[in-house]
DNA sequence: CGGACATTTGACAAGCTTCAAGAGAAGTGG
DNA sequence: CCACTTCTCTTGAAGCTTGTCAAATGTCCG
C-alpha cells in the first residue's frame, strides 16, 4: 500500500484510467479510448508470486500491465532460469502469444497485480479498424525490443559489476518516467535471486556486486525501495546512456 | 556466387520477387503487392564487410533483406561488441529507427547484400492504407522479439558448449525454413569472431568449442557451408526445440 | 613468394560459480 | 510473547569455466 499507482486495481472504464493521467503517454481520441474500453474484456488482480502466463501455455491473452511489476522468464530443464525483462505500468503483454507463436516464455507477478485484459483472437479487427492504435501496438513492440537488444549485450559482454549498475538504472529510469518514483527512491520489489536470473550472473556473486556497489556509496536498496546515489557514476560504469523516450502509447 | 538466391540482386518489381516464390511467406493480394512496390523507393547494394546502419544513425531506413546475411550489433567504447541477432532474406529491418529510438545498433553486411528500401516517414501510412501490412509487420517485430528471448536465455545461463549447438542449430533452421539450405548444407559466412561476438564469448574459447562439437562428429564447417551431422545430439545439448513456425510475413 | 587474415593450441590468470554456513528479518503457532 | 520455521542476505573458501596472452599453422590472394 505504498506507491498509491502501483497497489491501485484498474478503474473499470478507461476514461478514468490513472495511468493516462500521469502524461507519460500519447493522448487517444475518445472514439480510440471507447474502442480500447470494448476490446478490453475485463480486469483481473494476480497477487505477488502468482503466474499471469505459463511457459508453454497456448492460449495465454493479450493484456496491458495496470499497476504492480511482473517479469517476463525463460527457464531451462536443469532449473537454470533467465529473466527476460521487467514490466511495468502501461507495458502490453502477450503479442507473441497472439500471433500463434506459442509461448515459450513465462510471466510472474513481482508485486499485486492489476491487469486489463483485451479480447482474444481480436487484434486483427483493432488493426483493421483502428490503424493508429495498430501502429501504436508496433511501437510498444519494436520499443521493448530496444530493451531486449539493452540486455542482450547486457548479459553477453558486461562485466558483473557493469551489469548490476547497468540494472539499477534501467529500472530507476522506467520508473521515473511513469511517474512512480517518489523523494527520489523508486519501489524495487526484486530480490537478490530476481536480479541474479536477470543478469545472468549467480547468486552469491551477485549478492558480492550489489554490496560493493552499495559500500561505494552509488545506490541505496531499503525497505523494498531504491535511491540512486550517484547517477554519473553509475551510468559511467554501465556505459549506458538511455535517451529518454517520449511519451509512450498505452493501450 | 554460390546460392542462387543468396547472391541475387532484387529484381525491379515485386511481382518478380524470387523470395515469394519460395512458398516460405504468406501469400498477398495483388493489391498489396502493388503498394509494396509503390512503397519501395530502390534497391540497394552492400557489399561484404559494408554498413547498412552505423550505430547511433538517426536517418536510418526501414528496408528488407532480400538476398545475403547481414547483422545487428552494437559495441561498448574498449571495442566489446555484442552480436544482437542475424539478418537473413525476408527479415524485415530497421523499425526501431523508424519509430523516433536513435538507432543504438549498427547493421553490417556479412555476405554481399541487397536490399529493398522503402519510403521514410510513411509508416503510418502503410498501417493507414493497408492494416493488414500494418498487422503483418507488427507480427514480423514479435517474432524477432522471439529470437532475442532465446538469444537472452543463451548469453545468460547457457554454458559455451550448449550456446554454440544453440547457434548451430539456430542458423541451419532459419535458412532451412527460406529454402536455402542444398544437399542438406547451409551457407554459413561467419567466422569464428562473430560467433564469438552473438554468444557473448571469447574468440579462444569460442574456437575450443567449435573444435570439440566438430571432433564428437556433431557437425561440419567446410568451405563456408555448414552441414549438421546429429540433430538430435545438438538440439540435446542445446536444449533447443524451436517449434518451425509457420508461414512468415514479407514486406 | 609475401602479406593479411582466420584458425588452432598451449599455458596461465581471472572472474564467476559452487559449496557451506552464519546472521538477519519476517511470519506462524503454541 | 516467545520459540520455531522459513526466507533472504551475507561472507569465506575452493574450484572450474572462461578469458587473456602468445605463437604457430593454415589459407587466400595479389
Amino acid at each position: 500500500m505504498n506507491a498509491p499507482l502501483t497497489s491501485a486495481v484498474c478503474p473499470p472504464n478507461c476514461h478514468n484510467c490513472r495511468l493516462r493521467q500521469t502524461g507519460a503517454f500519447t493522448l487517444v481520441t475518445p472514439a480510440q479510448l471507447d474502442f480500447i474500453e470494448g476490446f478490453r474484456t475485463g480486469v483481473t488482480v494476480v497477487e505477488a508470486g502468482g503466474t499471469l502466463v505459463r511457459e508453454n501455455q497456448v492460449n495465454a491473452k493479450l493484456f496491458t500491465l495496470y499497476s504492480g511489476w511482473a517479469f517476463r522468464y525463460k527457464t531451462m530443464s536443469d532449473g537454470r532460469r533467465q529473466i527476460l525483462n521487467f514490466l511495468l505500468p502501461g507495458d502490453l503483454v502477450g503479442l507473441q502469444q497472439e500471433f500463434g507463436d506459442v509461448s515459450t516464455h513465462g510471466i510472474e507477478a513481482l508485486t499485486d497485480c492489476s491487469l486489463c485484459v483485451f479480447q482474444n483472437d481480436s487484434l486483427w479487427a483493432l488493426f483493421r479498424e483502428h490503424p493508429r492504435l495498430g501502429y501504436d501496438i508496433t511501437w510498444l513492440a519494436s520499443h521493448e525490443e530496444g530493451h531486449l537488444d539493452e540486455n542482450l549485450l547486457t548479459t553477453g559482454r558486461r562485466n558483473a559489476t557493469e551489469r548490476v549498475a547497468m540494472l539499477l538504472m534501467h529500472l530507476y529510469r522506467r520508473m521515473d518516467r511513469i511517474g512512480l518514483v517518489e523523494d527520489g527512491t523508486a519501489e524495487f520489489p526484486l530480490n537478490q535471486q530476481h536480479i541474479a536470473d536477470a543478469l545472468g550472473l549467480s547468486l552469491v556473486h551477485t549478492n558480492k556486486t550489489l554490496r560493493r556497489l552499495s559500500l561505494l556509496g552509488l545506490h541505496e536498496l531499503k525497505n523494498g525501495r531504491l535511491r540512486l546515489l550517484n547517477t554519473r557514476a553509475l551510468s559511467r560504469i554501465a556505459e549506458y546512456y538511455d535517451t529518454p523516450p517520449p511519451l509512450m502509447p498505452l493501450l
